[in-house]
DNA sequence: TTGTAAGCGTTATCAG
DNA sequence: CTGATAACGCTTACAA
C-alpha cells in the first residue's frame, strides 16, 4: 500500500534494476535474477517483480549487461556499397529470418581508410562484435589478411576463405555452369561461348572455372575464342557479342557470369539484327528482377539469396558459441530459370 | 628496464587500461586522460602511454566506455526488408559517407512481431542508441505511432511524419512532377496520364498530389479517366496502359510513379502496336538502372538517393546533440533525366 | 601534472 | 529462496 503510493507519487522514470529492486522491496540480485529467469526465485515474488517491471516499462540497459557478460550481442558487418548490389535486400531479409532466433542485431561498420594504425579487427573489437560478416570485399583490400586470421569468428559471402576462425557461403557457382552447359546441349548447341566476370574476383574466376569444367564433362571443346573477360557489366557483355560476332565460326549459345552482361549481349545481337533466341541463345545468372520483364525473358541461374543471407548468420553463430566448430564453407544450390532467351539449335 | 622486461616476459595480453596504465607506470586515470586528448597530461608521459597503447595494439572497450558515458555511438535503423527495395544500396552508400564524420555505427535492428510487450521504442531502449532511421515503413505499422511521439530522435525516409523529435527527408515529389508535366506541356502535350502508386503509401499519394497540382499549374484540365490507381509494379503499369488504350479520346503522355510501372505501360503499348514515343510519351519516376538499359530508354525523374542517406543521418546527429533542434524535414531535389521514351505531341 | 576513488547498470558468488 | 557485495572496464570529480 505504501509502496502503491510511493510508486504514484513520483512520476520519476524507473531508470534501473535498483528502482525496480525498491518497488519490489527486494534487493537487485533477485531482479536480476527474475530478470534472466533463475530457477530459485519464488513465484510470489517473481510475479511481483513481473508485474512492476511491465508497470514500469523497465527495460535492461545492454550496456550494462554486455560489460558485465563481455558479450555484446552484435554481428558485425563489412559491406563494400562502391559497387552497386542490387541483391544486398534479399541478402539482409534473408539475414532478418533469422536475427531474433540467435539473438542477435547486425552493426553495420562503415568503412574508413583502413591503414596499420586503424584496421578491421581493431573496428571490430573497439565495438566488442562476437562475429563478423563480410560482403562485397575483394582478396586485395587492406587488412583483409588481418581479418582472416584473426579470432574473431567471420564469414565471408562470396569468397572462398578459409581461416582459424572463418568460414564462407557463396552459390554453387560451378554446378551452376554445368547446368547450364547441359541445358544448352540437350538444345544441340555445341558452340557455347562464355563471358566471364574479373578474374581476380571470386564469383568471376570460379564461374569460368564452372564453364571449363562443363564443357569437358560434356565432351564439348575448349575454344579460346569463345571467352571473353568482362566485369560482369552490360557493357563487358555488349563488346563481348561484338567480338562473337566477327568470329568466322560464332558461337551459336552464350553463357553469361551476369544477367547484366547478358543483357548487353542481347542488345548488340539486336543491333546487328541476330536474332535471340532465333540465332543465338543467351543464359544469364543472378535473375535480377529485369530478367522477367526484358524482351526476351532471359534465361537464367537464379542465386538464392535468402538462403545465402540466412546460413550466413546461423553458421556464423555456430562459430561463435562453439570454440572448435570448424570453419564452415556452405555451397548453396541455383536454380535454372527457363525463360525465352533459348532454343533448339538450328545448325 | 624492469618494466620493459615485465613486458616481455608476459606475453599476456592487454586486457584493459589498467594494464596500460601498469606497463606506463602509471594511474588508469592519466592514461584514460590520455586517450580522450585531455590537456592537462605531460607530454613525456603522454608520449610514452601513447606507445605502449600502438605496441600494445590497445583499443579501450566501447561497452564500458558507453556504460559511464550513457552513450553508445549508435544509431538504430529498421527496414522493411518485405517489399524490395532496389536503392537500399545507394541510400546506405550516402549514410556511409558521412558515418565516421558523425561518429556513429549503424545498427540494423530487426524487426520482429512487435506488440505491446515488446515494441520498436523498447527494442531501442534496450540497445541503447542514440537515434533511429526508419525506412519503408508504413503509416499503419504497428507501434509506429509510439515511435514517433517518443522522445528518441529519429528521421523517418520517404514519409512526411514530424514528432516532438522526429523528422523525415524525401525527395522532392511534387515538384518532380511538375518538372514532368512542364516538359510534356513544352512537347506540346495536352492529354497527360498519370499511374499512381498505392495512395495509402506516403510516396503514392504525394506524387499524385504533385500531379494534380502540376496539371492545375500549367492550365491543364483534371480527367478522371486518365488515371489509374496502382501498387508501383509493373503489372499495375501494363494494366493502366490497357486501361487507357480503350478511352475514346485516349492520352498522348503518361506519367508513371515509378520506373517499373513506366516500363509494364510501355510493355502494354508495345504489345497494342502503340509506338513509344511515336504514339504516345511515357515519363518514369526514379531512375532504376533498368531505366538506361531498356528500349526505349526511359525519361524518368532521378532521386539523390546518395542525399538522401547522408542528409539523413546528418540531421538526425543534429537532433540528438541539439536539445531543442526543431525536428527537420528535407525536400531533396530531384532531376529529370531525359532520354527517349518522349516525343513532341503528334496531335 | 598526477592519483584516488566513486560511480555507470548489470551479473555472479557466496553467505545467510 | 534472498541479499550483500565484488566484479566488468572505463570516466571524472576531487584531492594531492
Amino acid at each position: 500500500m505504501k509502496k502503491q503510493q510511493e510508486r504514484n507519487k513520483v512520476p520519476l522514470m524507473v531508470r534501473n534494476i535498483r528502482d525496480i529492486a525498491r518497488f519490489a522491496g527486494v534487493s537487485v540480485a533477485t531482479v536480476s535474477k527474475v530478470i534472466n529467469n533463475y530457477p530459485n526465485v519464488s513465484s510470489k515474488t517473481k510475479e511481483r517483480v513481473l508485474q512492476i517491471i511491465r508497470d514500469e516499462q523497465f527495460i535492461p540497459n545492454s550496456t550494462a549487461r554486455g560489460l558485465v557478460k563481455g558479450r555484446s550481442n552484435t554481428i558485425g558487418m563489412f559491406l563494400t556499397t562502391g559497387l552497386s548490389h542490387p541483391f544486398l535486400v534479399n541478402v539482409l531479409a534473408g539475414m532478418e529470418s533469422v536475427l531474433k532466433e540467435v539473438g542477435y542485431d547486425i552493426i553495420y561498420l562503415a568503412n574508413s581508410e583502413w591503414n596499420s594504425d586503424y584496421s578491421l579487427v581493431r573496428h571490430c573489437m573497439s565495438r566488442n562484435v562476437e562475429g563478423v560478416l563480410i560482403f562485397g570485399f575483394q582478396r586485395h583490400d587492406f587488412n583483409f589478411d588481418e581479418m582472416l586470421q584473426s579470432e574473431i569468428p567471420s564469414m565471408f559471402i562470396d569468397m572462398d576463405v578459409i581461416g582459424p576462425r572463418a568460414g564462407y557461403v557463396t552459390s554453387d557457382n560451378v554446378e551452376s555452369m554445368k547446368t547450364a552447359v547441359r541445358y544448352l546441349q540437350q538444345l544441340q548447341h555445341r558452340k557455347i561461348a562464355f563471358v566471364a566476370g574479373q578474374l581476380d574476383s571470386y564469383v568471376g574466376k570460379i564461374r569460368f572455372e564452372g564453364y571449363r569444367q562443363a564443357l569437358m564433362e560434356a565432351g564439348l571443346p575448349y575454344v579460346s575464342e569463345y571467352i571473353s573477360i568482362g566485369d560482369f557489366t552490360k557493357e563487358s557483355g555488349y563488346k563481348a557479342m561484338k567480338s562473337f560476332m566477327e568470329l568466322e565460326v560464332p558461337p551459336t549459345a552464350i553463357i553469361c557470369s551476369s544477367d547484366m552482361g547478358a543483357i548487353g549481349v542481347i542488345e548488340a545481337a539486336g543491333e546487328a539484327g541476330i536474332s535471340v533466341p532465333g540465332d543465338v541463345s543467351v543464359v544469364g545468372f543472378d535473375d535480377i528482377e529485369m530478367s522477367r520483364h526484358m524482351y526476351p525473358k532471359l534465361t537464367t541461374i537464379r542465386q538464392d539469396f535468402m538462403t545465402i543471407g540466412s546460413q550466413s548468420i546461423l553458421l556464423l553463430n555456430k562459430m561463435i558459441h562453439t570454440p572448435n566448430f570448424p570453419p564452415p564453407a556452405l555451397i548453396v544450390p541455383t536454380e535454372l530459370i527457363v525463360r525465352d532467351s533459348c532454343a533448339v539449335c538450328k545448325e
